[in-house]
DNA sequence: ATCATGTCTGTTTTT
DNA sequence: CAGACATGAT
């Protein structure tokens, strides 16, 4: 990024036009170079200023000036600032394609940029599937071939050739935060440290923290924190230590480690930094200080960066973004070409005022004026609920009636602030019987049984891996206790040896107290499944690897309804490994595991359709529906903690919620809300006070409360709402609840908890609704398995893709399946 | 060594 | 409310 000055003239603006100069950095030619098109030479003769940016090209056909500037750039750092829904994605995938192709087309030809020599980072894995996909509809096969992922999975991968540089070894395994904690309180146990005085998740979010900083042990300038004392510093030497025993790597090594292996070794870096001709990041205002390090860096001979970002979007500050990245970017950048993307072509009028309403309250950001020439559109629904469950009905009701409309439940979205919220409004899609997937919540990848076969599959790939041999050792049960665990880790220690190789150490020497035998037939069994899976594909070792552990044995012998749940996961793991070997380029268990490891959504596949889905409004990042609902508006939850400090995130994030909507969008909130099992009274959000009233309707729940809103925030009165006895401005909104009394709750510790007696009885068609939570499944239907086939629904029991439903299939006979397992037939 | 039971504790947000 | 963790009985 930091290549020295561009001698080459940047593209100029005339006439909402613009010249195209070759300005590549690496060209060889340094004067600037003008090119046309084949068949320009009539345009330009016809009118001189008329340039090449009047491309009939496909590549930049339909694109407004400023994403043609963006896409046409020759070269050098380039920030596109994309308002919401400007085309951004639009952007970056054109610019790539153009860079493909555009030595067909300009005279003389620039040197052809091959696609293994462009790297584009994406911020999730679901953007870079995005990307690829749409790169692939542009250019065909050629879009297999770049460098593109999240900055985590291009992290592994330059590990994968550069690890050895940081005592990484081939097979390194990468370990999600039960695994790290499992691993920090070994470390702590070791160094005789109590989990009371230095908790372990604290430590560990420091330690992340000075790893996003690209901070090792021992930098004189690691995180200031109040936990930040010579213990902390201990902690993590000692755990770095231990992590590589292990041949482990955390997510914050994934950036650390290769920046570090590229400041420290510059034939390295150059070596990488002359391959990528072309660098392209996405979200650029969520990227933190490795991640910068680390593009700077291999921009570093080149110097070829499109950096594309909002800084209004700038929602991971707690995971050290560093919003001046983006702001700062042109200064950091001499002579960087800037393009505004301003126009929106995703919202109407309405939900471009209103989001921007909200977001044009914050200090730090470049202002900056979104338009779209949509006119007009519906009203913006603002609706107060009495509590969590009814604001969840209101929320099912209005879904219920988009869809009796006409809208496809796949362009309907449901938004809140934590994921704990998601219960209630699941329980209300149930109700309602509306098929609904919740992206990115329940992680399949989390289940114990899922996790414990992946362990075995980890520790077989890499035979130092002491988290997962401390979690299979005795899984399932082998007679393999506490007790025999403390003698190995006691050996490990004494010889400076990972967990697994010194059990196998004492099982040579003849050591191990009681359990001896045990654990001779462990690390044998071991030894005889890494031997059995050489060569491999992923399923065939997945397979091999249920049986022989024993696993598949224990839950066949248990029988129980969760046991069978549990094979019937890992039936679906070992289908995603099937799935995964027959189309990636290495099959192998090895490949397997690095993707699963960054991947946390499965269910992502099935957000396509016939189901509508729910959030958090940080997962909401980078999508867009017809239809939104912004629920828990609430002013203990948005703004979630009552620091000043992160006020403009808070805000910033509800601006991301907001504009994620195409034609209609509702904002909600509730009067008291379940936490932690009580219910709790609270206002509506601060950010809730300065949305226009022109593109406002405001609806509320009659319920009991003297007045509904009265005070909004800081207890001022908020006079810019009014509303009136519940009355619906629409007319079409029913109404539920009835009144109900809160009391006040005085606790020891002074302070005040305002409760509100339980919810009445649910009105009788609720009752009736709520017997069924099969999502589009009904007693009475027809569902179909991959294996079984198609059989009559019997019984439903539970609610989402996690419900329990009984099944008469014609071949097997009834069985009971879970509800994610079977669609509607 | 294992299982059942009880208690406490906590909730942002994610690669 | 639910998951993690400690305790105690077998």
């Amino acid at each position: 990024m930091a290549a020295g000055p561009c001698p080459c003239p940047d593209v100029a603006a005339a006439d909402g036009h613009l010249r195209l100069a070759w300005a590549d950095r690496f060209c060889s030619t340094p004067a600037a170079m003008t090119f046309d098109l084949f068949d320009s030479d009539a345009r330009a003769a016809a009118d001189p200023a008329a340039d090449a940016l009047a491309i009939d090209h496909p590549l930049v056909d339909g694109l407004n000036p400023e994403q043609r500037a963006a896409v046409l750039t020759p070269g050098g750092p380039l920030l596109v600032l994309a308002g919401a829904g400007s085309g951004k994605t639009r952007v970056i995938t054109h610019r790539i394609a153009w860079l493909l192709e555009r030595h067909q087309f300009l005279r003389p030809p620039p040197p052809r940029v091959m696609p293994w020599r462009i790297l584009a980072v994406t911020f999730s894995n679901k953007a870079a599937g995005e990307m690829r996909h749409r790169l692939e509809s542009l250019i065909g096969d050629a879009g297999k071939q770049l460098w593109l992922g999240t900055f985590h999975a291009i992290g592994v991968r330059l590990l994968r050739q550069l690890g050895e540089h940081a005592g990484i070894g081939r097979s390194f395994t990468i370990y999600d935060r039960d695994d790290q904690k499992r691993m920090m309180i070994r470390v702590m146990r070791a160094l005789g440290l109590s989990e009371k005085t230095h908790p372990p998740r604290q430590i560990m979010s420091w330690i992340d923290a000075a790893k996003n900083a690209c901070r090792s042990p021992g930098h004189p300038e690691l995180p200031e924190d109040e936990i930040a004392d010579r213990v902390a510093h201990r902690i993590y030497a000692a755990y770095e230590a231990e992590m590589r025993r292990a041949d482990a790597v955390d997510f914050g090594d994934l950036l650390m480690l290769p920046v570090k292996i590229l400041q420290e070794n510059d034939a390295l870096r150059l070596h990488w930094a002359e391959r990528f001709e072309h660098i392209l990041v996405d979200e650029f205002q969520d990227t933190n200080a490795a991640q910068y390090a680390l593009i700077e860096l291999l921009s570093s001979v080149h110097g070829n960066v499109t950096v594309v970002g909002d800084d209004d979007q700038s929602i991971y500050s707690w995971r050290g973004a560093e919003i001046d990245n983006i702001l700062g970017f042109p200064d950091r950048n001499p002579g960087a070409t800037v393009v505004r993307l301003e126009r929106n072509y995703r919202s109407t009028d309405v939900i471009l005022k209103t989001s921007g309403a909200v977001v044009k309250q914050n200090r730090r950001r470049h202002d900056k004026t979104l338009w779209t020439d949509k006119d007009g559109g519906d009203k913006v629904a603002l609706h107060e609920a009495s509590t969590d469950r009814d604001e969840a009905d209101w929320v099912a009701r209005r879904i219920e009636r988009e869809v009796a409309a006409g809208t496809p439940l796949s362009e309907i979205a449901v938004f809140y602030r934590t994921n704990a919220q998601s219960r209630v409004l699941e329980e209300a899609m149930n109700r309602f019987r509306l098929p609904y997937v919740v992206v990115g919540g329940l992680r399949f990848y989390e289940r114990a049984e899922i996790k414990d076969l992946l362990a075995y599959c980890r520790l077989l790939v890499n035979p130092e891996d002491t988290a997962s041999f401390l979690r299979v050792v005795n899984t399932p049960t082998r007679g393999i206790g506490a007790r025999t665990i403390e003698l190995i880790e006691e050996a490990a220690r004494a010889r400076g040896l990972s967990v697994p190789a010194a059990a196998a150490e004492m099982v040579a020497r003849g050591e191990g107290g009681r359990a001896r035998e045990k654990l001779a037939l462990f690390v044998a069994l071991v030894e005889k499944m890494r031997h059995g899976i050489a060569g491999m594909n992923a399923d065939t070792a997945g397979s091999l690897i249920l049986r022989e552990s024993g696993l598949r044995d224990a839950l066949l012998a248990d029988g129980g309804d969760e046991a069978e749940t549990r094979l019937e996961n890992l039936g679906q793991l070992l289908s995603g490994m099937a799935e995964y070997a027959s189309e990636a380029e290495d099959p192998t268990l090895t490949g397997f595991l690095e993707t699963v490891a960054l991947v946390s959504d499965i269910d992502a596949l099935k957000a396509g359709k016939r189901f509508a889905s729910l959030m958090t409004m940080h997962a909401a990042k980078g999508l867009e529906f017809d239809v939104t609902f912004v629920t828990g508006l609430e002013s203990n939850l948005v703004p979630h903690g009552n620091h000043d400090d992160n006020e403009e995130e808070e805000r910033r994030l509800l601006y991301v919620a907001m504009s994620r909507a195409r034609k209609r969008m509702s904002l909600s909130y509730a009067r008291s809300r379940m936490r932690f099992g009580r219910e709790e009274v609270g206002d509506a959000s601060p950010f809730l006070r300065h949305l226009p009233q022109a593109e406002l309707v405001e609806t509320a729940d009659p319920g009991g409360y003297s007045g509904g809103l009265r005070t909004m925030g800081g207890g001022r009165p908020a006079s810019s709402f009014s509303w009136g006895g519940g009355r619906s401005a629409t007319g079409r909104i029913r109404f539920g609840t009835p009144a109900r009394v809160a009391r006040v709750e005085n606790r020891d510790d002074g302070s005040r908890i305002e409760r509100i007696a339980a919810a009445p009885a649910a009105s009788e068609e609720r009752v009736i609704q709520r017997e069924a939570g099969g999502g589009p499944f009904r007693v009475g239907g027809k569902a179909r398995h991959v294996k079984f086939g198609v059989g009559e629904v019997m019984d439903i029991a539970g609610y989402g893709d996690t419900a329990r439903i009984t099944v008469k299939f014609g071949r097997t006979g009834v069985r009971k399946v879970l509800a994610r397992f079977l669609e509607p037939a």
